[in-house]
DNA sequence: TCGAAAAATGTTATACTATAACAATTTCAT
DNA sequence: ATGAAATTGTTATAGTATAACATTTTTCGA
């Protein structure tokens, strides 16, 4: 139930082990995370912010990888699609994932302020919008449940 | 808690209470429902789905309106602002509001087989989230709740 | 190990979504 | 009537995303 973002925690950890754990699971399901895809995730799990493809275009054109906007895209796609990471409707943005792996439905918490990104859970059956959607006869597939508000620590600084 | 949407109604005595329960919160408040803006609410109003900015415009420009995108954006920009309109993240694209003037959280079913969208509320700081929220620290000030599926009427079609 | 099929990368070109900045007009409150 | 504010309209440009095709790399069975 704590998200997973604001709180102070060791970082260099942290990205260690959702890339090793996302590393097994490609091992374990023969995904191929080539060196693009790689380069893009440590990229998204490096920070606890929603990245836009373009920001990721420009780091990779950097690095000596392709310069076009499908190169990142299909990165970010392939990361998508294997739940490695996640896009955020609201930004046109992508995080990683912070519980790779799981099955899980993804809920977010968006600081307007420093535009930090944490990832919470939801069971989006359970709830209002699963009476509603039961009384209605929809079936729902997928949700998109993003949160922006202002995270403890900007509240914290402009309480200062 | 009942979705306005996807069930029978009478579509055209839906548009008119809308309409009429609007333009007397524009003049309650003073807020000028002009020419343009209120074309770009009759489109939303005709129908339970999301349209994007450019399907306004285009039909703007046949009636001899404004035919550049800051005529459709800023006539959506006021519905919107003003709670008459809602715009769904997922799709890029604009609903009218089902219950106009209430102050409320929407959450939105989204067909992916007929692009039908209904509205339903939530209270986005009970559930699951709220509490994440409440754990973290972060001060929710707004949601984003879409869900996508299919509406019951894609589920019978598919099932003849 | 070889070769065909599949997957991934890279490119060009283009489509779709959205806003900045400024001029002209209309509306509103005095 | 008049000045201020709001609205409309325009041009230009920024930001987000994908289609289509050529090339290279990987996979996997023969």
């Amino acid at each position: 139930m704590d998200p997973i973002g604001f709180s102070k925690h060791n970082h260099a950890h942290c990205i260690s082990g959702n890339l090793a754990q996302i590393e097994a699971h490609c091992r374990a399901e023969g995904l191929q995370l080539t060196p693009v895809r790689r380069r893009v995730l440590e990229m998204l799990l490096h920070e606890h912010r929603a990245l836009g493809a373009y920001d990721i275009l420009d780091k990779l054109r950097a690095e000596g990888h392709g310069s076009q906007p499908p190169v990142a895209y299909r990165a970010l796609d392939f990361l998508v699609s294997h739940g490695f990471a996640h896009k955020i409707e609201r930004l046109n943005a992508f995080v990683a994932c912070a519980h790779p792996g799981e099955a899980h439905d993804p809920a977010f918490l968006i600081c307007r302020k420093c535009d930090g990104v944490a990832e919470a859970q939801t069971q989006p059956t359970r709830g209002q919008l699963g009476t509603s959607a039961r009384i209605a006869g929809f079936q729902i597939e997928r949700t998109v449940l993003e949160a922006e508000g202002v995270c403890p620590n900007c509240a914290d600084s402009a309480a200062l």
